[in-house]
DNA sequence: CTTATTTCCTGACCTGGTTCATTTTGGGAG
DNA sequence: CTCCCAAAATGAACCAGGTCAGGAAATAAG
């Protein structure tokens, strides 16, 4: 067993807000490190989101099931990424998504409370998350464009250019119901294109 | 010309914080009151947006132009709404959207730089403007959970039931490019309810 | 009030993407 | 190594929603 150093992450927090030594140390504090197997869920339906999830190693799918039973790919996230369902963790309802490990992972999860004690002690901790919901806000936004303007062949080549690793380590059904698509139509976008190679 | 006051602003600002008084003075004074005429842009691809924009009176619609010249509109905004086009405000780099008044309209604007200065200046305006990227970045999710697990005519139905006073107010061309359809079909659908009520 | 423009409606036809059913492939578990 | 089962590919029929074109209503402008 590896011992996944966290490195990344301070990494990852540094980036963003120039924190002191103390600083990262109390932010430190309050993420538990946990290990997650490959199809072990971490968050379900019903239950309410209680963590914010940065993944050090591994990854996970967020998906939602329609009235029909159809599965919907919210979000991927590898390492370097955050994960939860946004909306049952900032208001604190019930989940409607499943969170799901896609590998055998590792992460570092952060409760509600700790997060808004975290916030309420100093300026920099809230300063820290602003940063990071506005930059979901904004990605989130770039999605909603991404999804009325292009057709689904542009969605699947934009995605393979600016997540060219995630494309390699999730089953295409997961990548397809992110992109909108069945999994038979995305099967026939990539059959074309290696036609076209030869 | 009736002047429009800015109670509703100050009480949309403690309803997420409770600010002081005089805290509530020193927000107000980076705003700036500012006409706009119907038909008139306040953002415009190419240029950066410098303000987020409060509408105190009136209505707008964000929309993009995609490749092939079709409009998608990306938000509306009526009274106590913000609008802006947000990736081009937070990173300040070109805006990709036109923001334009869809009436006779007054907003408040706060421009980049006094935003920064305010969110550096006490840690109660950081958390306030946190939470409205947190609720943005939620709201965001929901409208590409919908848009992936929601059929056209599903789509218009929870506008309506959620936004029955914007449906009123907006073309129903810029209602059909919201929600991801063309206006044909949108007038097929409304007709199609009108019939069945008969 | 008249005219010009923009918005909306309606019908006929079209197509990107889905559905369903069957086959092939590939990656574990024993 | 092989057996099994989930994932991917393939073919054919189908449909939700789009496109195009012409006309009717509604607004706005003169």
């Amino acid at each position: 067993m590896t011992d996944t150093g966290i490195g990344p992450f301070i990494e990852h927090l540094k980036k963003r807000v120039p924190f002191t030594e103390r600083e990262l140390n109390e932010i430190l504090s309050c993420f538990q490190e946990k290990r997650i197997k490959k199809r072990q869920f971490i968050i379900q339906p019903e239950f309410i989101a209680r963590h914010r999830n940065y993944v050090l190693k591994g990854a996970f799918r967020a998906y939602v099931i329609d009235d029909s039973g159809e599965e919907h790919t919210i979000q991927f996230a590898i390492e370097d990424w955050w994960i939860s369902d946004y909306n049952s963790y900032i208001y604190q309802t019930p989940a409607t998504m499943f969170v799901v490990a896609l590998e055998d992972s590792v992460i570092l999860q952060i409760d509600y409370d700790s997060e808004q004690r975290l916030k309420a002690a100093h300026h920099r901790y809230e300063t820290w998350f602003r940063i990071m919901a506005e930059r979901s806000a904004a990605y989130q936004q770039r999605r909603v464009i991404s999804n009325l303007t292009r057709t689904a062949e542009q969605r699947y080549d934009d995605f393979v250019e600016r997540y060219p690793l995630i494309v390699q380590r999730v089953p295409q059904y997961a990548l397809a119901s992110y992109l909108g698509m069945t999994t038979e139509f995305l099967s026939r976008i990539r059959n074309k294109k290696v036609k076209k190679k030869s």
